[in-house]
DNA sequence: TGCTCGTAACGAACATGTTCGTTACCGTCG
DNA sequence: CGACGGTAACGAACATGTTCGTTACGAGCA
């Protein structure tokens, strides 16, 4: 960004820019994702957005993956959480909140994948953390299963769109896909003799079945297993 | 790699290697990995080490993520898988088989980022799935159910592993943690109650004991909850 | 008014992943 | 015996993430 032939003197003909804070860079992000696709949101295209160099940009965002978190709590706002509010079962209403999140998670599972590395922390996953924890204690979880349910749920749906990253992605998803199910196939009766009896059973069912699956699954079984007594104080997870 | 100084001609002096096969390129890598660390396995030193350029090796492995999966494959011969066939309940001994497979992605959590995109599918891989599958089956569990269910328990235990990654790696880990404590700590009781009310119970509790607490959900909740009748033809996941 | 100094911003640099077009080898065919 | 063609391998290039030392700016002070 020199004094080339384009915009010479750029600063002070849009003073409009925000003048380089997180806030701002991160809406920069959303803009950018927004009319260019996720993949074209990279540090130096967002510097060149904001007109500056890439190396600023390290003083409000540690690293991609928290700028790429940063983004998806933003998306986050669309997640619908009045399913939470609404009557019927609160099973029913978690699941509706739950789908709602990987709703969102699955168009765009980059995000989901930087979601694992640099969790989220802002303000819309904490909404959706907040209407987790009040579905679970309108259903009579006890607080503390609850605090891990809560995590247990969530990790769930994140990873499960995660995985998702490269298979949806573009072109070489059909591959990858083929090549997964003739591995499974392959597998020799001899030395995998349970697989190779389930067979295509084990790639069976669509998307949401499985997931709608995974979910119900989860919540019968925090709800049937109860956390070792005390959840002593809180430390680093090691 | 000229002629330079170093080396003019090694291809003709050293011929015990292996001569570019993909097996002969996971070997090196994993070399690698144990005498200089998993950050030095990269697709440059991969080549200096088998005498040829990067680009070499893209004909044998798509891409860093599968390279790294085939790694995580070859660790995945530590399992021990031995546990799944001693006496005992089989609910533990699910949870012994289990809990090696996460030993093994803990000493390396940035493998189970690259197993969650692309897919391990090696032999060491079949043989954990094979070990779950056939304690599933032991255990009474439905065909139908435990193939989804051994993908809910190794995608649990692979995204929690994953999840580590950049926690327990270096310094930084406790400035991570310490944010994510302060800002649940800090979420007001107007907007977030439960999450003010649960306060540090959210973070209580050790690896370990979660880690269990979770294998166990897990387990009681696909024991409860039945697949919807019937689980059609395989197809694309979308 | 002129100087100093702390901080935000910057430019340049380095290592990485990945791709592209080209080259060198080797068995095959005329 | 010599030309051909296919395939494995290669070198160079480009865009990216990230870091480092330096610069420019503006507030506070002499």
């Amino acid at each position: 960004m020199r004094a080339d032939a384009k915009e010479p003197r750029s600063r002070r003909e849009r003073p409009a820019k925000p003048a380089l804070t997180r806030a701002g860079i991160v809406a920069a992000a959303v803009e950018v994702m927004r009319s260019e696709g996720l993949e074209r949101v990279t540090m130096r295209r967002l510097a060149q957005e904001l007109d500056t160099g890439p190396a600023s940009l390290y003083v409000y965002v540690a690293n991609t993956a928290e700028l790429h978190a940063a983004i998806l709590d933003e998306l986050l706002g669309a997640v619908d959480l009045s399913a939470g509010r609404a009557g019927g079962d609160w099973r029913d209403r978690l699941l509706g909140v739950l789908t709602s999140y990987i709703e969102v998670l699955f168009e765009h599972p980059a995000l989901a994948r930087s979601a694992l590395v640099a969790r989220p922390s802002g303000d819309h996953y904490l909404d959706l953390v907040e209407a987790v924890l009040a579905l679970l204690a309108e259903g009579g979880v006890a607080p503390a299963r609850a605090a891990w349910g809560v995590d247990l749920l969530l990790l769930f749906a994140t990873s499960t769109a995660a995985e998702q990253s490269t298979r949806d992605q573009d072109a070489g998803a059909q591959d990858d896909w083929d090549a997964l199910t003739g591995v499974l196939r392959a597998a020799s009766a001899d030395r995998h003799p349970h697989i190779a009896a389930l067979g295509d059973t084990l790639l069976s069912g669509t998307g949401p079945a499985r997931l709608t699956w995974g979910f119900q699954a989860l919540i019968s079984g925090l709800l049937a297993t109860p956390v070792p007594d005390t959840t002593g104080p809180p430390g680093r997870r090691s």
